[in-house]
DNA sequence: CTGTACGTTCAGAATAATCTAAACGTTCGG
DNA sequence: CCGAACGTTTAGATTATTCTGAACGTACAG
């Protein structure tokens, strides 16, 4: 592999490995391709990479999932080939819709379970603590739901190409600060 | 523990586990904090969720670093306590800036890299071929610079609280889409 | 048909991340 | 000072993730 083609696949692979998103192989492999002016097949990306051939076979695709790189017929061959695609704005928006807003949706789902856990919970009308107790868990259960449903209408319009609405997120302090107590 | 808690500690714990930010452990502490109206000392929380309280102690002291636990001098107990955070949008802005602009500056940094690299490289004026290659690989790079810059820059307004340029992403398709070619 | 050239699947090996318990250092009450 | 109650560090164990090579399925050429 040539020197400057070494370098940009291992500073890719160290972003992607940190990213949260992408593995640090699937970095190299996006990188790797992304400087080719034309479509390699498996076996190269392998042999490149310094990989088996099944490892970069699940990996890449991870990748195609995500848009960052094409399946390429290439005519007289029976080798799959690949190419980095470049429509980095499509990859985001897949990005933020499939993984960032499924995460704020698993936590919105969440806050529905525990309020109907805890309506459904014996709070014993009479025990003034245990229904102090429960406006306060519905109290805080609600402050989360406001914030994270800011954070889902703020995805959708950023993959929309609208505006992005922060004061909504920015205004979301539902609680003072507990006042420290003295210690000793 | 709660039955209500634990569903909460359970489903924010899974949350965090796919957000590629915080680990499953970080978020039951979060969780398990979150529901309580006094703070936790540290011996309670590793018995609530049944951990050590080595491990309790690394975990939480992330958790303190993004904003999302404080330690509550509690007066009279020689214990640390430690209580939620309410502010959310203060932690995102903390994500934001130190894990997804992070990796964005660490693209750009490969990209200026490779690109002092490509340009040290002895590319033999001569040759045609490498000539072709050389500025096909100086476009692809200064493609994946103009992207990236613009993601930093719309990170750095959205933490800010400014309105967010989604155009100026959507419109980086630097490269019509390669001719397939028919197979076989 | 048959054989070969592929990509994928899968069981196990290698590697990395997480977790525990013991040792340690520090603070504070006596 | 001394001793006990803490939180932290660390070495090793446990668990999860990533990776490999062999087995398998499929499509195509002859």
């Amino acid at each position: 592999m040539e020197r400057t083609t070494a370098i940009f696949v291992d500073g890719i692979g160290a972003a992607a490995g940190t990213s949260g998103v992408f593995s640090q192989l699937q970095g190299r492999i996006f990188a790797l391709l992304y400087l080719q002016s034309t479509a390699l097949p498996l076996e190269d990306i392998a042999a490149e990479l310094q990989q088996s051939k099944s490892n970069i076979s699940v990996n890449i695709r991870g990748l195609i999932e995500w848009h960052l790189v094409r399946r390429m017929p290439i005519a007289g061959s029976r080798k799959d080939h690949y190419e980095a695609a470049t429509n980095f704005w499509r990859v985001m928006q897949e990005v933020m819709e499939r993984r960032f807003r499924w995460t704020v949706r698993q936590v919105l789902a969440t806050v529905g379970e525990t309020e109907r856990a805890a309506a459904a919970a014996p709070s014993r009308g009479q025990d003034a603590g245990r229904r102090e107790t429960a406006t306060f868990i519905a109290t805080r259960l609600a402050a989360l739901r406001f914030f994270f449903n800011a954070v889902d209408g703020a995805i959708g319009a950023f993959t929309q190409g609208k505006p992005v609405d922060v004061e909504t997120l920015q205004n979301v302090i539902p609680f003072a600060p507990a006042q420290p107590q003295r210690r000793r």
